[in-house]
This record gives C-alpha cells, structure tokens and sequence, in this order.
DNA sequence: ATCGTCGATCGTCGACGAACGATGGAGGAG
DNA sequence: CTCCTCCATCGTTCGTCGACGATCGACGAT
C-alpha cells in the first residue's frame, strides 16, 4: 500500500476551495452553535478537524488512515462535521476531499467568543 | 409567587467567587475540549451560560425560573457545566449559587480559536 | 465492457443522553 | 423542635450516538 506507487497527479494538492475568507462573520443562533460545539464534542472530530487544518490533503481515505477507526465511522464522523457546516466536501473523482470550511469555522470562534 | 415578597438580603448579589482571571490560560487537550465543546452541544445549557454571564444571579432557582424545564432538568445541566469545568457552585446556605468560571470559558475559547 | 477502488449508506448493537417525577437531606424561619 | 424551602440525586423511559461490518453506486483504469 505505498503511497508512491500511486500517480495521483498533484501530490500534495490542495483543497480546490481556495481559502477565501468572508468579510463579515454573522453570529450563530443558539442552536446552531449548539449544533456545532455538539460536532466537536468528540475527541475523534477534533482530530479529523486538526487532520484537516494541518495537512491540506482532504481526502477520506487519508482521514482513515491517520485514525484508529473504521472507514464507515471515519465517513460518518465527516458527515456530522460536514452537516455543522465545520467541514466541506466536494467529488473529486472516485474520491471525495474534505477541507474545512473557514466560515463554519469562523462562526463557531465568533459565537463561543461571545458567550 | 411575587419574588418582591422575599427578602434575599442583597437582591443583585453577585457570584461571591470574584472574577479573578487568571494570568497565564493553558490549551486543553483534546479530550478536554471536546468534553467542554460537549458540555455546551445543547441550547439548554448555551441558554444557562448565558444567563449566568448576564445576571450575576447564580441561583438554582432563578435558572429554573427562566427555562421551560423541570428542576431537576436544570440541576443535571448544571452538573454537567460544573463537571465540565464551565461553571462554578457554591452552597449558600439553603440554595446553592452558580457562576460562569472564567478559566474554562477561556480555556474553551483559547482551545476552539487553536483550532 | 469489465474490473477494482473509493467512499457513502444501511442495519445492528450496546452505551449514553435528556427529560421527568419522586424522594430525601440540609438548612433557615416560625 | 417543627415546618418549609431549596436543590441534588435516584429510577425510569425514550431517543440519539458511536462503532462496526456489509453493501452498493460512482468512477477510472485496463
């Protein structure tokens, strides 16, 4: 299974979502940032969240590999990130790519800031 | 139930643990984190966090006055912030008072803003 | 067209969470 | 002392979560 056999174009791509940071920020309602600190109220979606911050590498299979966990768990636990809005997901290909999405963050940091 | 009729001594007292911040706010790690993200993945418990930051009330009481939910609803969710290390309780004679513990919420928003 | 890979979804199981009423103990008021 | 208030805790019920293996559909490669 290594890595090198494998051409998969640009190695370290990025998340074809470029970065681009919202001017304005609106604060959650209650129950959205409930929603969201509920998504990360899970040491594993912590660790998929930094996974994705640190590498840039936003695939699945990627995620699964850095964690002690089955890939249908590793898919579900990028589902509930991806339904707060923490974390986005597009097709690329047979694979899908997670990046997080800066606005969900965003909000989450604005609305635990101002409680 | 006119609160008027009950003399609570100083009806405004505040929270008899002064808000002192701490100098120096260390990272939760990730269990931590999430447990305090966890703790606060409720509007129940966003809505008392809330109110314990607004008025300086802190009483059991008084929570329970201002949500829909029984006593004993609003006893756990005061556990669990306690637990959580979000909040702060001290007995006062027959009631127990309730604060915001200012070194967990920082923790919580130092360890969400290091995401 | 066929195959292999990647990943989402389904079904299941045990564990945990949320809500409530009832109970009980601590502590002030009479 | 005796009551009454306040609140934590217990026990219960029901719903959701977390984890897994199995399955299925989408897609590229051959």
């Amino acid at each position: 299974m290594s890595r090198s056999s494998r051409d998969r174009g640009a190695d370290e791509r990025e998340c074809r979502t470029p970065p681009e940071p919202s001017p304005v920020i609106e604060l959650p309602d209650d129950d959205t940032l409930a929603a969201m600190a509920k998504a990360i109220g899970h040491p594993a979606r912590i660790a998929i969240l930094r996974l994705l911050a640190r590498r840039e590498t936003c695939a699945t299979g990627d995620v699964v590999a850095e964690l002690p966990l089955a890939q249908s768990t590793v898919s579900e636990h990028l589902r509930i990130l991806r339904e707060a809005g923490l974390v986005r997901g597009e097709i690329d290909g047979p694979r899908t790519r997670y990046c997080v999405d800066p606005d969900g963050l965003a909000a989450l940091r604005a609305g635990i800031a101002a409680l």
